[in-house]
DNA sequence: TCCATTTTTTGATCTGTGTCAAGGAACGAC
DNA sequence: GTCGTTCCTTGACACAGATCAAAAAATGGA
């Protein structure tokens, strides 16, 4: 454990869980036998992944692209319960049938690993379990955290709360400098916003529409946002206290 | 991995996971060292275990009784993310500030380990590294299910996905026969409740007199619940088709 | 036992978000 | 280019659940 966080989501070309911060251990030997077990497959944008209760012989990483993670009862209604960004990790090893709808949101390359070598590295290679482990921690923690938007949260809050987590992962891949005008792509249709949200794809829009009007965001086209002050965003989407100049 | 489900929480007594199913290797000689990091804590109803930000020097499973896992925003909402039954774990395992409160809602024995050896023992034993990252799984899964009943169902679903979760783990601990009417009792006040299901307490209390005015549920006391017919309860808790005798 | 406190129920009213509906904008196929 | 499709926006209205308020029931301590 003496390599230390710099470097993440860079050239560990072995390791299964490479796309994600740091892994100490990718460069040593005992990964080679992935070589035999991986391999890479791509969709196009709206292609479902797979389906809720598919059989499913392999685990993924997100190598580039974006995917949701999807649950639907009997009835339609549908609450997408993870957002896949590259270094994201799909799969469950152990469990050879998918519990959530993946589907493709922009153009997506995963990862993936044959399941059965794969369980059988995760017993014989302690750093690779401890490291998922941890991925799994970090996504407890960010359900949980989600549980709070969706329970707690009004709908401009919601809102709010996305574009500041997708602004976040896309200023760690490096495309924006930190502290400034945050400029990036929404990788989601409003209905797609609206089933993360628990919302409907009006609400979103509306919600959208206010924020612009308040100066808080700017749209170019539909899906390109920019938000000059993120911490204007995260403190004022609540409370409308000096929005308007008349109230 | 022989040993099959059937003796669930029962005599595990030296693994720190034992509370939960079966461990295969519960008996073995390698977890002994647990004996010297392990001690009891108890707590009364109401009580705090511990707030989010706190230093937490230890790891626990749950013994008996109830808790919860809260997150809290500045202006006091409140969302529960975590209900804490008898073998449930709590705390990260390499972290030691607590991410969430955590609250006695019934009396409360935990089983503690002291953290740094609790790590070092995960290091060591492959078996309950695996049986952790198990158990993270299907909290996780657990978490995302109940994202679901945050987004999209009614004040009225929720109550039913609630109770029947309760119901579920209680049947479970041994208390009741199964396919029958279940009694339990509610380990939660309806202000907790309704933290958990994201709506007020008054909402709460209203969806529990229409459920029992419907006759889907009866209560002896506040607390005491009895549901003659689960599956009424999870199809009936969202359309009252045939509620009333008179619409 | 009685009193103080907490928990629960119920009523009246308000409001944020859903629903239904219509039209506009963007995009791909031909 | 034009057409068809999908995505997005906006308006009018309805309704589930929130809020405010008060009282009843349960609980615990002296």
């Amino acid at each position: 454990m003496q390599q230390v966080v710099a470097p993440a989501f860079k050239n560990c070309t072995d390791c299964p869980i490479r796309h994600r911060a740091v892994c100490a251990k990718c460069d040593s030997e005992e990964l080679e036998l992935l070589e035999d077990i991986k391999y890479y497959r791509s969709f196009s944008a709206g292609q479902p992944v797979m389906w809720a209760g598919d059989h499913m012989d392999f685990v993924a990483s997100v190598v580039s692209g974006v995917a949701t993670l999807t649950q639907t009862m009997e009835d339609g209604r549908t609450q997408m319960v993870g957002l896949l960004l590259p270094s994201d990790f799909v799969g469950r090893p152990g469990r050879g049938v998918a519990a959530y709808t993946v589907t493709a949101t922009t153009d997506l390359t995963m990862c993936c690993f044959r399941r059965k070598p794969f369980e059988k590295m995760i017993d014989t290679t302690p750093h690779v379990a401890h490291r998922l482990l941890e991925m799994t921690l970090d996504e407890l923690d960010a359900a949980r955290e989600w549980m709070l938007v969706l329970g707690r949260k009004t709908a401009r809050e919601k809102i709010a709360s996305l574009l500041s987590i997708i602004a976040r992962r896309d200023a760690l891949l490096g495309s924006a400098p930190p502290g400034k005008e945050l400029v990036f792509d929404l990788p989601l249709t409003r209905e797609a916003m609206a089933d993360y949200l628990g919302l409907t794809l009006e609400t979103v829009s509306r919600q959208i529409s206010a924020l612009k009007r308040d100066g808080i965001i700017s749209l170019s086209g539909k899906r390109k946002i920019s938000i000059p002050d993120m911490d204007r965003l995260l403190t004022e989407a609540g409370d409308d206290s000096d929005g308007g100049y008349l109230t």
